[in-house]
DNA sequence: ATTTGAATTGAATCTAAATTAAAGTCGGCG
DNA sequence: CGCCGACTTTAATTTAGATTCAATTCAAAT
């Protein structure tokens, strides 16, 4: 027996109905290919193999549709994450975890979710309401990777003068961006992951030779 | 004496017409703060001042409007960072310009101009018509940083191992998620600019020491 | 076999915007 | 003065899509 009354006005089916998520991961594909302004809810119902009137009979409105697809892909992309990090070995340095953190961040975006895809594609796009129901769960994310910041620099690791807000958020831009350009056919995404990964830990220079500065044998030993 | 029958079927006016660059920046204005799904034909008439069937005589269509933003905005970030490159002195080495570049990117998109912002926030949303019209425009401006990605390269400078490619779309990702973060309200953007050229260049981390491996005295040097 | 209710649909309805049509203003110039 | 043409506006018209609604299907329970 159902505890009674127990339904809330838009039918809202529980969470693990099929149709659901097939409806829901249509409107992640269609959301994170297209973009908020030419996602059209029979669009999606397409993907999802319903009429349009369908998909109201599990989200109350299109825009609760997109809200949920946000959560959900915000959340992937944290468990991703955070899970990534808590399998890494306990003998990683903060160095090691940010780089672990990287990977597991553009594998959730590239290669595992379209729900992360749509998220990272669509926030500053969504109206108000949506973007503010959505930002809570973003702002655990941003937690996270802060948590790994302040670690690095605690540990000593990082340069002194760094602004650690700024560089999360270049970071996490870089990061970010890479569902605008990025076509999986091309090359593998190994080759991704290192770049970020150097680029980030320590940027797209060699070390500095302080030319004419040090001895020539102390230029040497650098290159070797 | 105007050339006779010169006019195209909507009235496209010259392009000074002060109305016309009025209704472009306001363009500009709301999509680059709303976004092109919320971006309405009315908003931008109200913010420019005009009644909205106004803007249908300097611009055929919303999405015609559209593009000529699009347009102006990624011209203003090129010539932009391609004067800057131009002003800096001879004596600058790839490295220098590329800081030189990751400084006038991040001032014309956050400080400069609405329109830079509305390009780069609104590049993956627009409808593939007036992506396509886009692209080239694009395409101008990663080849201007290719060029200074490959003539660092040939000077050396870079570590050897990396994917130009790549490495170019992860720096000017950072580069183009800022607007998404930025408020101009809080710290001065000159902090901002410092980070990203270290970053870009250099990381987030300390040089490594090789602890253990180098000889104290080498260790010594290499903080001095 | 009949009832019931969850799941789905076809056929409206409703609405926000884009777009078009048809004037209206106004300064310069015959 | 009174027309002209550049510019702007008011008042439709149109349309794409979201949303609603009254059936219809169908499987399980009685």
């Amino acid at each position: 027996m159902k505890p009674a009354g127990a339904r809330p006005n838009p039918p809202h089916r529980e969470r693990g109905g099929a149709t659901r998520q097939r409806i829901l991961g249509a409107a992640a594909t269609v959301l994170s290919a297209r973009g908020y302004a030419a996602t059209r809810l029979s669009d999606i119902a397409a993907e999802a193999g319903v009429r349009t009137p369908g998909v109201y009979y599990y989200f109350s409105s299109r825009d609760d549709l997109i809200a949920e697809v946000m959560r959900v892909g915000q959340l992937r992309v944290f468990e991703h994450v955070e899970s990534a990090l808590s399998a890494a070995p306990d003998t990683c340095d903060s160095r090691d975890r940010i780089c672990v953190a990287v990977e597991a961040h553009l594998r959730v975006e590239l290669e595992l979710s379209e729900f992360a895809t749509a998220v990272t594609r669509n926030t500053s796009q969504l109206p108000e309401q949506v973007r503010r129901a959505h930002q809570a769960e973003s702002d655990k994310y941003h937690a996270l990777w802060r948590a790994l910041l302040e670690s690095a620099r605690n540990e000593g690791l990082l340069k002194p003068d760094l602004d650690l807000g700024i560089a999360r958020m270049l970071v996490i831009g870089a990061l970010n961006w890479t569902p605008e350009w990025w076509r999986t056919s091309c090359d593998s995404i190994d080759t991704l992951v290192d770049t970020a990964q150097s680029l980030v830990c320590d940027g797209l220079f060699k070390p500095e030779a302080e030319p004419g500065d040090g001895s020539p044998i102390f230029d040497s030993m650098l290159n070797s």
